[in-house]
DNA sequence: TTTGGTTATGCATATTTTGCATAACGGTTA
DNA sequence: TAACCGTTATGCAAAATATGCATAACCAAA
């Protein structure tokens, strides 16, 4: 069967620059970025890890092994999770949790800025390759 | 069965920190970045798709499919390709597929050094959190 | 000892990634 | 003009990951 491509001239579209930070291993074994930062977060405000996904949209099963998982990379415990009681269960940050959350802060604090600015000058050249 | 978790408390590793760039369009959408730039690179320096390929240490296969979905999202051609001849086929970049490698010639040659400044002290205060 | 809300986890299903195998091309050459 | 050869093109099976449902485990309080 002849199958003529998909006219590949047809939608010019702007286009737009987007980043990532992370944190490794040394061996270069990705551990987190900017969604657990954001997760630790909210379960530093909600004191729940069930409450904490349902804020950020997560499923509980995959956000609970991403956090085992990321414990066992880092060797050290970001969370402390207990089970029963009165609320059923609770999860608070442990100090290096705590840490981890303020170095990402501090990070985006510092570098983003430059950045963006990096950033919306560039794509002003980009865009005219588009056209 | 009873089984406990494997002690997150045993092996302290220094940490780095890394970073990612690419170009989406508006609607988000992933459409390139530094694997794919180099790519470029290999093709323009090679002449072939598949020399290039094979130089990278990626697969014809997704490549090949990669680079069909990326001119897709820009909705116009990085690169040209031909079958038969002496050579049995040839690609080479076309003006815009040129002007979208020196893009990132010239993005990372304008934000690499910064960040990369950021990042060396930012990560002494990493691993500060670490030990 | 029952209750209730949270954490813990097995497992089936869906999705994505890999990679093998093979077809299609077409300028060159005899 | 017909066979050749190295490249591009692509279907498809298999493997690896991700997703999400269902349910167990836990335990302070009532």
């Amino acid at each position: 069967m002849r199958q003529h491509s998909p006219d590949v001239m047809s939608k010019p579209e702007r286009l737009k620059l987007n980043y990532k930070f992370w944190i490794e291993t040394q061996s270069g074994l990705s551990v987190l970025g900017e969604g657990k930062w954001k997760l630790l977060k909210a379960i530093r405000d909600t004191g729940s890890l069930k409450a904490a996904v349902e804020k950020m949209g997560y499923t509980y099963r995959q956000t609970w092994q991403n956090l085992k998982d990321i414990e066992e990379k880092l060797s050290f415990k970001l969370i402390e999770k207990s089970r029963g009681g009165e609320k059923g269960g609770e999860t608070v940050l442990t100090s290096k949790g705590e840490h981890i959350v303020a170095f990402f802060d501090k990070l985006y604090a510092d570098v983003e800025p430059r950045l963006n600015e990096s950033f919306d000058r560039m794509v002003e050249d980009l865009n005219k390759i588009v056209d």
